[in-house]
Parts: structure tokens; sequence; C-alpha cells
DNA sequence: AATGAATGAGTGTTCATTCAT
DNA sequence: AATGAATGAACACTCATTCAT
């Protein structure tokens, strides 16, 4: 399971001036970048500010025209850069090891947990979906690793079927979406969800109860016998 | 099943001067707070222009700050108006007048449908999601309503299980939860998933296809047989 | 001696709603020319706000500008307002009844109480100096005043030179300003003094020390021999 | 006696538009405090205009905040360099050089020709005192500086008694308080006084025989034998 | 590679004032 | 006589970006 984003060498906003780095090129690119996973995740890309990912990743705000051209293109990256990470996180589980069916259950495991420890991301797709996936569509690195990531999947629920554990006749991208859905909801919305349903769902226990309902969803929706016509 | 907001009355954002309206408070009003549902929804807070809103509205901007104090004011009011009329159009469906199983499906279809047709509703709970739900938290209006809303909903559910056509154990707000979700996240996310996928996501026949298929995930979860312990 | 201006009908700035007033045209012109001298004295003429004045008045804005055209011209009025009260407290202490050295006393003390209950005077009067006196310069009835109260101090140095109680060779007019200068910066300016001197001076005590201190100072200078030229 | 301020760089305010500077970060610094100081004096912190102020030191108005932070930064800068300039002034007269009826003639010159010199100051006293000295409270440079100024002028006054050329008790504050004064009022309030008295008071000659008697009642009431009791 | 001063175009907000009722 | 909706011009302040060093 891969950890977040480690934080180790950002400071808190406030902290002490700190001697700025002699000359560390790519140190610096991966310090910004960070930080600007940090402040487009929590203010969104228009409320995100370029002098505040500076502040974060102390360094000059000169330093991330130079490396990253604008807020744009930084905003790019740091697209590029999640989903990257979520798969690269995603390829290690190698789910092809493991039986189709506790390789889905792995599955919905993995996207929860990663989904969990990983708030900036869910934030940052909510935001790239306001700009209707323009920095995704026009990335040649985001479209191919897509796909991977796709076939990867795939091959679990096709498995699933010819080995008899799954039922036939169902859209793998249906039930791919789904399963995302289930996790993405409940941990982007809960804010307000919690006053819909006036209750903590935060709590350890209530994430444990909500992955378990999860796992029980995906599962009976796989394995159920199709519903008669109504 | 409501239509979408009314914008018969809001001319294309470059269009023609137009005569400035003489004297009509509450006109006024409601078109600030529909030009605002639009720009919020279209550019998210941060990136809503106040400018803007006053310009779609057809109004001196000056109302805007008589009308609704500022900026945060008025997408406070945003927020209580779309969640205010979901619930309207909620309640109108009525669900106790048809049997369990009937009525499941007609909120799931309504959920979807709602979202559908009301782009403007998903992109906003983001939004004030992102902003961790301030709003709402501090909205009287909001809780006492949320609190109806999920009653309703709740008694379609026991109703179900009383009656023996859904199987007992099923938490209410997960169930709800997960309807909302699979509903959500297709609508939100379709920019990026329809790459992801690799197909276009927002046609019709998808649309219809999505539905489909959630009605019977959601009618499959509810009905069948509890999975023995893996 | 006067008192401070009549607030009983000005409730404070927060205060509950209150019904509108039904018909009382002078009453209203009053209540707006008090709630702008209390504005304009505690905020300059720049600061003072149109709408702070109507809502401390309980009047619609659109009073305001009925019964005094604007906001230079509701200063202007409010300018008259206070010297035109100044003088007629002035003149009903009657200096001419006393003998020269009561009235120096007494005048000194009249201006001391007068600016120590009517703080709003002051202010006022710097605020018009930082407008150059451009309302005091064209105003027939100051004009006027102004010499009617000039007169009515001469009358008490001439008579006090006459009948030999103060020294000859004195300035009438430097006296008056030494007079109203060692009251007048002593109040206005006792916020930074107070730090300056490093003690409180608005203390009860405080007060009294320096009016009497003020009442030798002025007796000391039209009294004592004329210093031999260093 | 020190200069007004160097407006030699200051153009007037309509001047042609002008090269901007290239690099002169404490140039750029002192240009904005001039100009505001300029700007505060005339009309008063509400009154200033921070694109006036940006014009007349011929910077963006963004430099403005790069430097001072927001309007009441500035005008606390604009406070504290005032006063600085005043006590560095008073420091260079060095009065401890001369007998005490000289240092103490000295005084009220300095300060008389000060205030002339700088009407500037006097103004932005009074807006000072109109925010009841919030920005000199909490300035620890300011409150050091003003304990400094105080002992300066304290030495003269127990010199003079020490020496026996002043009488004794008379309160060094009160004395103070009244320098200051006679000196203050007359030239921050000419604008009405003139109309009051009827004549001009600022002349050369009105100037002159102002600071004359001023000098003279100073002296009278430091000398004098003090008053019997009426 | 790195810095921080400099900038134009905006960004939310407020002002005194007027108009329709 | 009185109200409150309406307005344009200004206001303090911020933004992403570039330039000189």
């Amino acid at each position: 399971m891969k950890n977040g984003p480690d934080n180790s060498e950002l400071p808190e906003k406030g902290s002490s001036p700190a001697p700025r780095h002699p000359r560390r090129p790519d140190r610096s690119r991966t310090r910004i970048l960070e930080a600007a996973i940090l402040e487009f995740s929590e203010k969104g890309f228009s409320g995100g500010r370029v002098d505040e990912i500076a502040e974060r990743a102390e360094i000059g705000k000169r330093m991330l025209y130079h490396y990253f051209g604008n807020k744009e293109k930084l905003f790019l990256a740091v697209i590029e850069k999640v989903y990257l990470d979520l798969w690269e996180a995603e390829a290690a589980l190698e789910l092809g090891r493991l039986p189709p069916r506790e390789a889905l259950v792995e599955l919905v495991t993995f996207v929860w947990r990663y989904y969990l420890e990983h708030p900036e991301f869910i934030t940052l797709l909510n935001e790239e979906n306001l700009l209707k996936a323009q920095n995704f569509r026009h990335s040649k690195i985001l479209r191919a690793g897509a796909d991977r990531s796709q076939d990867l999947v795939e091959e679990v629920f096709s498995r699933g079927v010819a080995e008899g554990a799954f039922r036939a006749g169902i859209d793998p991208a249906q039930l791919s979406l789904t399963i995302t859905s289930v996790c993405y909801y409940y941990l982007t919305n809960h804010a307000t969800s919690s006053i819909v349903y006036g209750r903590r769902l935060m709590t350890k226990k209530a994430l444990e109860e909500r992955l378990a309902f999860n796992i029980e969803s995906i599962l009976t929706i796989v394995q159920a016998a199709p519903l008669k016509a109504s």
C-alpha cells in the first residue's frame, strides 16, 4: 500500500524562515509539485495561489515558472503526478496473482484505501472535471496510463467470468465505475453527507463499515443471479 | 419531473445592452440567484466572478450586494436554493403511494434524472464540500430540510423490509449513499471517465445503460441473499 | 452650562427596528443633524457615512437628501449648528456682569468645560480646517456670529485694561487664541499625549489640574509685568 | 533646522507619464512614504486615496502593498516616520548646551518653526487622534521615542529650576503641553481663526508676532511669581 | 539556478446619489 | 413626507506573471 504524499520536508505554512537551498534542481521541482498538490487540492485550481505554493515549497516563485511555465501547466503536472502515482500503486497490487474473487475484494479495498489516504486525489479529480478534463484530454502520458490501468482491471473481470466466479453479462466498465463511485462519493462528500445523515462518517468505525458494505455490494452485484424482469 | 433552471429570461453572456429594469425587487433577486447558480456551477466559488454574475443577471453589480451582502452569502443562498429545489422535487415524488420495490426504482430513477437535468447541483455540491460544508453546516433551513428528506427515503426502506420485499440488515443510510454514489460519480466525472474507459459516456444510449445498470445493482443489493462469509 | 447633544432620542447604532415616524418634518431634520454631528465627529467628513447617519437618525436616507441636499451641505449645516450652539452658550455667560478678572476666569473655565462636554465640536473644527474652512468661509451666518463673539471677548479685555486689572499692550486676539489653544490641544490630542507624557490625561483629577494650570497661566500672562528684553 | 520633506523627486500630481524606475527598492519605499505623508496630511486617512499615493510616488500601486501591506499599515509607517523625524530634529537642538532660559526660548522657537515647516505633521497628528492613537499606541518604536523626547525637555525645566531661572512648582508636563498648544492651535486652525479674528494669520508678520507672543507667554509663566490666591 | 522587485488587468466591495412608487 | 430599489464611479486590494540583477 502506498503512503500519502511525503510531507516530511514540507514545513507548515507559517514555519520559520529557513535557509534557501543552494543547488538542488530536481529537489526543487519535487518540492514545488508536492506543494502544488496540497494547495490545489485544498483550494481548487482557481482558489489555489501561486505565491502560496512557492511559500509552501520554500522557493522563490520565480523557480516555479522556471520549472513549470505557468499555473495551468503546473496544474497539468499535478494531475499527471497524482494519476501516475495511483496507477503505479494499482499495478503494484499484482491482481493477477490472486483468484478472481479475492482480486476483486483486493481491488475494492485498494480503491477505498487509496482515496482515503490520498484525499488530494479526489479533490483534484473533481477540479479536473470542473475544467472538463482539458488537461487529461491533452496529456499523452495520461491517456496511455489510463489504458494500461483499464486492462489490468478488465483482466480480473474476464478471468472471474471465465472461472465461473462472476456471472456473465456484466459490463466491466460499469462495474469498475460503480466500484469507484461507492468509494469516491462517500469520501469526497462526507462533509455534507455527515449532516444529511446526521452521523459522523469519518470515524474509524464508520469507515470500516462503509468498506465492508462496499465489498459486499460489489460481490453481490457480481455474483447474484440476474434479477427477473419486474 | 422538474425541469432545469428556467433560463428563459437569462440571455447569453454577450447579448445586447438591454434596458435596465425599473422596479422589480423579487425579480431582481431571482435573476441574480439564477445567474449565480450558473456561474458558480461552471467556475466554482473561487473561479466565479461577481461581475459575471451581475452581467448575466443584467443588473448592476451593486444590487448583488444590496440583496445578498457579499459573494460568500450569495453562495450560501445558492446552496440553499439548489438543495431546497432538490428536496421539493423529491417530496413531489410521493414515494409513499408506491409499493417498496417500485418506490426504490422510482427513487434511483429520480436521483439519476435530477442530477442529469441539474448538472449545476452536482458541481455546487462538490464546491460546497471543498469548502468543508461550512455553508450547509450553518444553515438552519438546510439542516431541517436534510432531516425531512432523509425520513422520506428511510420510510421506503423500512416499508420494504417490513413487507419482505427487501432483505433485512441493510443500513438505509449506506444504501442511500450508494444510490447517490452510483448516479453522482458517473455524471460529475464523465469528462475524465470517458477518457479512462475510452468511450463516450454522455450519449443517450450510454446514459440509459448506466441508469439500467444502477437500478439493477441497487435492486440486487436489496434483494439478494446475504453472501456467505468468504 | 449647556449640556452635550441630547441623544435621548438617538438610539444606539444597532438598536431594534423601531417604527418609522409618521409626520414630523422638523423633528426629522433635527434628528438627522444630531446624527450627522455624531457621525462626522467620530469619523471625519470623508470617513463619515451617509447611510450610517440615516440609520442613526432612524430615517430613510432619502430624507437626508430631501432636507440637506447632499453630504457637503449636511456637513455645512453641522458646522453652523455647532458654532451657533457654542456662541449661544458663550453669550449666555453674560461676561459683562462680572469684573474683568472674574470674567476672564469665567471665560477660560467656560471654554474648557464647553470643549470637554462637546468633544464633537473640537473634532469638527479640526475637520473643517482640514477642508480649509471652505464651509465657514462661505457661511454668512457664521461670519456674523464670529464677529459678535469676538466683540464679546474683546469687551472683557479692554475693560480689564481700562480698570488696571490687566496690563496694557496685549493683543486681545493673541490672548484669545492662547486661551483657546491651551484648552483645545489638551482635549483634542489627549490620545497621543497620554502616551507621550506617560500618564492618564482624562481622569477627573488630571482635568481639574489642567484647568487650574490654564487659569493660572492666562492670569499670569495678563497681569505680570512685561519681561525685560533678553 | 530641518527642512520639510524633500519633494525634489516628487513631481506634481499631473506631470508627464515618466519612465518607470528599474530596480531601486529602498528608493521606492521612500517615495511611497513621502507621497503618503502628503496625501494623508492633505485629505486625512479616510480621505486619502491609495491610487493617488501611487501616482504621486510614480509607482504602480501594487508596490505599495508589496512594501507596506495595506492602507492602515502605510498610515502607521507615516505616523512613525513623521514622529521620528520630529524627534531627530529635536535631539539635534542639543538644548543641553544652552542655559535654561535660552534653551526654553530655543525650544519654543523650534516647536513653532517645526510645525510651520511641517504642516503635514500637525494634520497627521490630528488624524491619528481621530483614530484614538491606535497606531501610536501599538508602535514600540514610537513609545520609546516619546520617552526619550520627554526626558530631553524635562532636563531643561529641572535645570532651570535648579539654577533659579524658573520658578519652582510648575509641572513640566503641563508646561510642555502649553508650549505645544500655543504653537499648534494657531497653525492647525488658522483657516477658521483668520475668519473669526478677521485678520490674515499666515503672513510673515503675523507669524513673527505669534512666535514673539508665545515666547513671552511661556517665559512669563515660567518666571513670574506665583499669583496670590484670588 | 535563483531572487525579489515590479506590473497590468482584474476582483470583491463601497460610496454618495437618484429614481420609481 | 417618505421609502427602498437602483446605479456608476470609485475604492482598497489581489492575481499571475515578468524583468533586472
